[in-house]
DNA sequence: AGCCGTTAGAGACGGTCCGTCTCTAACGAC
DNA sequence: GTCGTTAGAGACGGACCGTCTCTAACGGCT
């Protein structure tokens, strides 16, 4: 009785749960993290975590969820295909900020499966932006290898795995600027380009 | 006494201990591989595998080198820069072939410094092989950024990162005469175009 | 207001594996 | 033949896992 008779119960008590998940995970990082720990640290017991998730891995995967929302809530709209794009990966940065790669590679280890929206999310914005950029004439759409599409996020991702330090915006602009925008104008050549 | 008094040592014991710990591998993957499983494989005791490395990682890492050599022993040399950069990459799959995803996430999570020759072995592949094709007059060598020469390499490790199945030769291709090539071709302008 | 079913909170439990330590005897060097 | 090293074997305490058990606080129902 830590509470002195006070107990949490439903969406509360599970809110009190993953937050916990959270600062045990920023406390002590991923490969040190306990189911006892986060339970201490919840003030409750092991048993009320493992009605919920089968194990650690799910349980961090919540308190992910939980804390960080989606990257791609609104497409951004700035005008230019490059801006976009940029806004894009900035927010992959923003988000590899708050997840440590530590957290990244225990997951992956753990749990195979983990790649549902992963991938397809970026996917979808960047085939929107793209599209945005085609209606303003910026290129041809259908002239674009699905891989092309992909690219920026691909290679930022690679990036963001293997980084030991932030990942610098000069970075972002080498994939813009030295590699996706060339290839975009090569390939589904601009109407007239700068 | 599990050898009837024959005792193995020095090199001959180490090659033993390596071998059993790569059959483990082989046999339980890496998330369920312990040291009593590799000792009991190998017929001595922790002690032994204790005496030479100091954990699990490094254990597994010694075996890894101890059973695959270089992607890089030599340099290709076929005529052209784009059968160069495909044979590179064929080697990055082949290796791929012997170690699985599972070890590669379960040794990143738990030895951060997992990228010595990683990186640079195939950053140092591919500027020869570029530096091959400037010789041949296939393309400009210093107008090439920094980021196009390890990009094949940088899609491919993406690939084979998330990759639930072997790499299909057909994303080698992509990857070379999608993305590569044309953009060798626009930034470091061949004969023709531009 | 009082009963009842659910489940939070707490911890015991057996099991696995870690990394250390101890001991004996096989082997190589001299 | 003697001696120092170390292979081979396993015991040991410790951490954490995931399961199980128990009590009592709470919400819903009548």
């Amino acid at each position: 009785m830590t509470q002195g008779g006070v107990r949490r119960r439903g969406a509360e008590l599970e809110a009190s749960l993953l937050e916990a998940a959270w600062e045990e995970l920023a406390a002590v990082g991923y490969a040190r993290l306990t189911m006892e720990g986060v339970a201490a640290r919840a003030r409750t017991g092991k048993q009320v975590l493992y009605r919920r998730w089968g194990n650690r891995a799910e349980l961090v995967v919540a308190a992910l969820r939980h804390r960080t929302g989606s990257i791609v809530d609104r497409i951004p709209d700035t005008g230019t295909l490059r801006d976009d794009v940029l806004t894009l990966l900035r927010r992959m940065v923003r988000r590899q900020h708050d997840v440590s790669p530590d957290v990244i590679h225990g997951l992956l280890a753990e749990v195979p499966e983990m790649n549902p929206e992963f991938f397809t999310v970026m996917r979808e914005a960047m085939t929107a932006v793209l599209r945005q950029a085609a209606d303003r004439g910026e290129l041809t759409l259908d002239a674009l290898p699905a891989r092309v599409v992909t690219l920026p996020a691909d290679l930022l991702r690679n990036e963001i795995f293997f980084a030991r330090e932030p990942i610098a915006e000069n970075t972002l602009l080498e994939i813009v600027d030295d590699v996706f925008l060339p290839l975009v104008r090569a390939t589904a050549g601009g109407t007239s380009d700068r």
